[in-house]
DNA sequence: ATATTTAGTTAGACCAGCTAACTAATTCTA
DNA sequence: TAGAATTAGTTAGCTGGTCTAACTAAATAT
């Protein structure tokens, strides 16, 4: 619904890039929902899960960090996927504050099937694309990407 | 967190688009949902006000399919924006059944205040890029939208 | 005239996010 | 080294957005 341009001054063109993007964004995530009950790992589920198994096992804070949430709904995530057997929690030995978040084999393997499930209606859609349209989203990705995580995100995750 | 392509088959490559859009989409809007509270206007409220103003009035189910969302949740969207002066619910006369949903004054200059604060941070960050990026990030905004409405999507609504 | 369909709502559930206030462990400092 | 300050994480309690199932009311079709 964007793209409400009068006469496209440079900053408007900007404006309207990103109101697209925003909506567009919104769009797909909803697009994509449909899916997250057959596989029972939500869209927050599915980014933590993911940051755990490649990037862990790391803390709590860590994992707060890389999905840009506050903490207490880190807790709340990780408790609830640990209860369905995702995760676990390991209290750290030298700093006995710290949770290391750690991926169990189940959730592993869920972690990939459930990638596929979220993402394949998604890529379904990609493959009937014009290579050209698929190459700018592959690159465009990346972008949004960087885009999203502004001033000091200097995580290692992905 | 994407992109762990051992070796990109043709599939694999769709897929790792696709997972990466999906990502990026996440972090997307984590990193706009910042500015939510300050405007007052959260995504969906903004992404329903903006189809409102500018492909209303239309019915409930209008912007139901416009949202693609279920009924009870813009029942409940409309409700709350009503009560916040937003919008209006209008019954539509001919058919007594449907309620036709207008911005109010308030809602249409709220929806101006909204969209700037919450792409703003984009936008700048848009500025930055050179502008092959950006005007590749402006086609894949479409392409995305696009994407993100699959089969019988025929919803004028931009 | 009744049955069916359609538009929207209500009820009730769930998940994801937030802030504020807390506990426990660690580190700093006087 | 005792006490203060900091840090990691949790709990409590709120808001918002989403869903399905079951409903009401209006319109349409038989």
């Amino acid at each position: 619904m964007p793209s409400r341009s009068r006469q496209a001054t440079p900053v408007q063109a900007e404006f309207d890039t990103a109101d697209r993007l925003h909506s567009a964004a919104i769009h797909l995530l909803r697009s994509l929902r449909v899916e997250d009950r057959a596989s029972g790992l939500s869209g927050p589920r599915l980014s933590a899960l993911s940051v755990i198994v490649f990037a862990g096992p790391l803390p709590m804070s860590g994992l707060a960090l890389a999905e840009q949430v506050q903490p207490p709904t880190i807790t709340k995530l990780v408790r609830d996927m640990e209860q369905d057997g995702l995760v676990e929690r390991v209290r750290d030995t030298d700093d006995r504050r710290v949770l290391m978040v750690r991926a169990t084999v189940r959730g592993r393997s869920l972690l990939q099937e459930g990638r596929r499930r979220r993402v394949v209606r998604l890529a379904a859609a990609l493959e009937k694309l014009p290579t050209v349209d698929r190459k700018l989203l592959a690159r465009a990705a990346r972008l949004i990407d960087r885009l999203a995580r502004p001033p000091g995100s200097k995580t290692t995750v992905s």
